[in-house]
RNA sequence: GCCGAAGUGGCGGAAUGGCAGACGCGGCGGUCUCAAACACCGCUGAGGGCAACCUCGUAUGGGUUCGAAUCCCAUCUUCGGCACCA
């Protein structure tokens, strides 16, 4: 068929169609699907797989941002995929509705902190709603109500009785906003909070602490977990396992102290014990006072006393200059017996290891600096091949250590390998009780306790006569009470709330006090994804046979900014409630995926106030949900993310109007397209059908692939491609053939997941143009590829000479490779390059896939 | 400083040992329209040539290979994490 065998007259007006109008279609669907309940999971059904999918629950600040999006929509055609290949898909959702800008807000406009969050989780619910995605809403949970927080205290009260949870007082990270923070918490040189930016300070309080560190070594091994690599690099140096060895050194005698008080030092570097000249203690240590002579306490308490002031005034550079006092004091190092002053020094933290370090300023930076200060003496013990006869006493540079050293200087343990001569050396101190092979790690136990109203209250009693009593199990949950008197300041308003602070002791029934510090939100996000599971159970904070059969979560999306932080108190949580009997596995999520951040116009971080948040309200009413589901899921890779712009969202928008033309009119002609309606030169009615169709299953081979792998740019660009071929041949002899409907057919399936309305609508139009009953795209089943229909007749491969493309021959698909090789070299082009060159060589690729012609070059 | 990720057209990106730049944006030209918008069609890495084509080209320098954006070594740059951890 050519062109003149067209009548004019079939020429279709454009308006006489039917337009894309996604805002007419997305309510009604998202309103239909939530009628037929299509998204509400039955947890007991066992006759399918189960799929978990999790996604970070959001924190209800007010809006839904395009952030959100990017999380959520893809997350949400994962799901889709999932059921379209007959698993029973779980993908609750939930508010973590307890934190400081409720307060904030309180303080700032005077409403109540429950009315302020509990209001804006309205809001976010109808903004989620319009994405279009698959929540089991019946399944939500918000982390504020009593139902939920009870259990935080049902936890802490079940750790406290295992010993996981325990009170003690010491120096803490505080934040003048938050109150005092979890190590995890507090972030860069300048320690600031992680939260709302604010410096940190050091207090001494006491405060309640989670056992973590018990979980220090099991928290290392990822095994069976599929986690990105650079969330598990950071955890492990989050955790920061050392090896060495603990040594012990003795005060020696002096006119203030008889000797012989122990001092425990962790070293990573044993086989250096012959080079340390001098000790240095931390100036939390316990023994400073003790140790310090008489005539030198005026000097060392000035320096404490400066030092536990000094964090938040220039902290700031791990270049500082080092400072220390001397103690007066020696010690004696046990493995020549030899005296070395001690000093305090502020390089050294209290919080690591013994908080006591033997100083080896020849092979340590730091001890390097300081030795160089204060003018204390260096010994060099380890050396290379070719200094080790040559190395003297008091070499004054610092060297750093490498794999071949030897020790010198070292009395009986000359000339060893230092790696063996540091085992050696704590061997020998090992069998005289002066030392041991020992593990330290950087990891702390997780201080729980805030100076916040808004949060889960601490369930415990203080009480004259009894001490800490918790709260008996029958009265759970301590509620906050709903009246907050703030006055305008940012106090805890537990802190004068006499109806909440003055109860009876339940011990001994005289008058108490309630705790009045409330957990870290981080103990609300860190056991939810259980929750979900069993939302209406009342007795029990989990529904343990759900949680046996539902859990580990199969797939978590979320962002990567709380590596160490949510990441790994989830997974220590989920050890700690395994400890106390409630559950009965290692870890809470199989599966992790982080999705990229997206980042303003001006690439800054979104927020609210840098007037840079994009809202996808306006987006949506413009284009449609699907368009921005789309334009999100083909900016770029899913783990990337990337600075907001939204030039692109045009291409994607025209595209589901490709689709739609397809779809509704096959046989209309473009008035733009003077080729319209004709097939390309060369291509008959038979090739064009067996094109669409190979095309049709090449694509939905590629695109599973995608799906399964979250490569939704690409993904989206497979279908671009095939709608582009239909597009090519709409208003031809083929279209609306066999071929065209089952293409349509397939694209509709395959972008089901990503566009869930446009592709609803579609559906429901072929199922009632057929004359058949409506059922949702979304209950189909994924088509499975025909790869009889992939495999072509002919083939074209690319032949090279020296690596550089001459040609491109077509082939039978089934040519043997001595044809091939044949018809490579008997191609015109080639045998000009070749200019009578005999092959030394012909490398067929990939089984035929391409051909390489190797010839000595000429020149 | 240490750890991790990444450098490809004007832009987002594709290709992870075999045809570099799929798909999309932007740009240029065209069709449709009274016109505009919408839509559609064609071209679009750089340089050379009337042309068929040729040369160069994936941060930089080297290497391995018949063949490298892809693997190895070194360097530079950007982004993320850590912050004196003995």
């Amino acid at each position: 068929m050519t062109a003149q065998d067209i009548p004019q007259t079939d020429r279709t007006d454009r308006n006489r169609v039917e337009r894309y109008d996604p805002t007419g279609i997305e309510p009604r669907w998202q309103q239909r699907w939530d009628e037929l309940g299509l998204y509400r999971t039955d947890l007991h059904d066992t006759s399918r797989r189960k799929f978990y999918l999790l996604t970070m629950y959001p924190y209800p600040s007010g809006d839904i941002h395009i952030g959100h999006w990017y999380i959520k929509t893809p997350t949400d055609a994962i799901a889709r995929f999932h059921r379209m290949h007959g698993e029973n898909v779980f993908l609750p959702i939930g508010f973590d509705a307890f934190g400081l800008p409720a307060e904030n807000a309180a303080i700032k406009k005077n409403i109540n902190p429950r009315d302020w969050t509990m209001g804006n989780i309205d809001n976010m619910r109808r903004q989620l709603r319009m994405m279009g995605a698959t929540f089991d809403w019946d399944a939500e949970v918000v982390t504020a109500n009593p139902d939920y927080y009870r259990w935080n205290q049902w936890f802490f009260l079940q750790f406290l009785k295992a010993g996981l949870a325990y009170r003690a007082t010491s120096a803490v990270d505080w934040c003048p906003n938050d109150g005092t923070l979890a190590r995890e918490q507090v972030e860069g040189a300048d320690r600031h909070c992680w939260r709302c930016g604010a410096k940190v300070e050091k207090r001494d309080l006491a405060q309640w602490y989670l056992r973590v560190t018990n979980y220090a070594d099991e928290l290392l091994d990822f095994s069976g977990l599929d986690w990105p690599e650079a969330i598990k690099t950071q955890q492990t140096n989050w955790i920061g396992r050392s090896e060495g060895g603990e040594i012990v050194f003795e005060t020696a005698p002096s006119g203030f102290h008889p000797g012989g008080a122990e001092l425990r030092v962790f070293t990573t570097r044993p086989d250096t014990l012959f080079g340390a000249t001098f000790m240095v203690l931390a100036p939390e240590h316990p023994l400073v006072a003790e140790l310090t002579a008489p005539d030198r306490f005026k000097e060392v308490n000035a320096y404490v006393a400066q030092a536990a002031n000094r964090t938040e005034i220039d902290r700031l550079s791990t270049d500082r200059e080092k400072t220390g006092v001397a103690l007066g004091t020696d010690a004696i190092n046990p493995i020549n017996d030899e005296r070395i002053p001690i000093f305090v020094a502020d390089y050294v933290l209290g919080g690591y290891g013994t908080g006591a370090i033997m100083a080896v300023p020849a092979h340590d930076e730091r001890d390097y600096a300081f030795a160089n200060k204060y003018g204390l003496p260096i010994r060099r013990v380890v050396a290379g091949e070719a200094a080790r006869d040559e190395v003297g006493e008091l070499d004054s540079a610092y060297i750093a250590h490498s794999a071949n050293d030897r020790l010198v200087n070292s009395g009986p343990y000359r000339g060893l390998p230092a790696d063996e001569g540091g085992k050696a050396i704590i061997t020998a101190l090992e069998a005289i009780g002066k030392g041991k092979p020992s593990v330290t790690f950087r990891l702390r136990d997780w201080l729980i306790s805030r100076q916040r109203y808004w949060g889960t209250p601490i369930p415990v009693i203080y009480c004259e006569r009894d001490g800490i009593v918790p709260v008996p199990d029958e009265d759970l949950p301590v509620r906050l009470p709903d009246t907050v008197d703030y006055r305008g300041s940012g106090e805890n308003p537990l802190n004068r709330d006499e109806a909440f602070l003055s109860v009876e002791c339940p011990v001994c029934g005289g008058p108490a006090r309630r705790e009045t510090d409330t957990m870290d939100t981080f103990i609300d996000s860190s056991w939810y994804w259980y929750r979900y599971l069993s939302p209406e159970k009342a007795g029990a904070p989990i529904d343990r046979e759900l949680v046996e059969s539902w859990t580990p979560v199969d797939q978590y999306t979320g962002g990567s900014e709380h590596a160490v932080m949510h990441l790994l108190y989830a997974r220590e949580f989920t050890k700690m409630m395994r400890d106390v009997g409630l559950i009965d596995q290692d870890e809470p999520f199989k599966r992790l995926f982080n999705q990229g951040q997206i980042l303003g116009l001006d690439g800054e971080r979104m927020s609210k106030s840098r007037g840079n948040v994009v809202d996808p309200d306006d987006l949506v009413a413009r284009y449609g949900a699907d368009t921005v589901r789309l334009f999100l899921m083909f900016m770029g890779p899913w783990d990337q993310g990337g600075p907001w712009s939204p030039t692109g969202i045009g291409g994607v928008h025209r595209f589901l109007n490709r689709l739609w033309t397809i779809a509704v009119d096959p046989h209309g002609r473009e008035p733009g397209d003077p080729e319209s309606g004709t097939l390309p030169a060369g291509v008959d009615e038979a090739a064009a059908r067996l094109q669409i169709r190979q095309a049709a299953h090449r694509t939905l081979k590629g695109v599973t692939a995608d799906y399964e792998v979250f490569h939704f740019n690409t993904m989206i660009a497979k279908l671009m491609e095939l709608a582009n071929l239909l597009m090519r041949f709409r208003g031809s002899v083929v279209a609306g053939s066999a071929e065209w409907d089952e293409a349509v057919r397939l694209s509709l399936l395959m972008l089901a997941p990503a566009a869930p309305h446009i592709t609803e609508e579609l559906w429901s139009r072929r199922l009632a143009a057929g004359g058949k009953e409506w059922s949702s795209i979304h209950t189909e089943t994924w088509p499975a590829v025909d790869e009889s229909t992939i495999v072509e007749a002919t083939r074209e491969v690319p032949v090279q000479v020296n690596g550089k493309l001459r040609d491109r021959l077509v082939v039978p698909a089934d040519i043997d490779p001595a044809a091939l090789e044949a018809a490579a070299l008997a191609s015109e082009r080639i045998r000009t390059v070749l200019a009578g060159r005999a092959p030394l060589k012909v490398i067929r690729a990939g089984g035929g896939r391409l051909v390489n012609i190797v010839v000595r070059d000429e020149g």
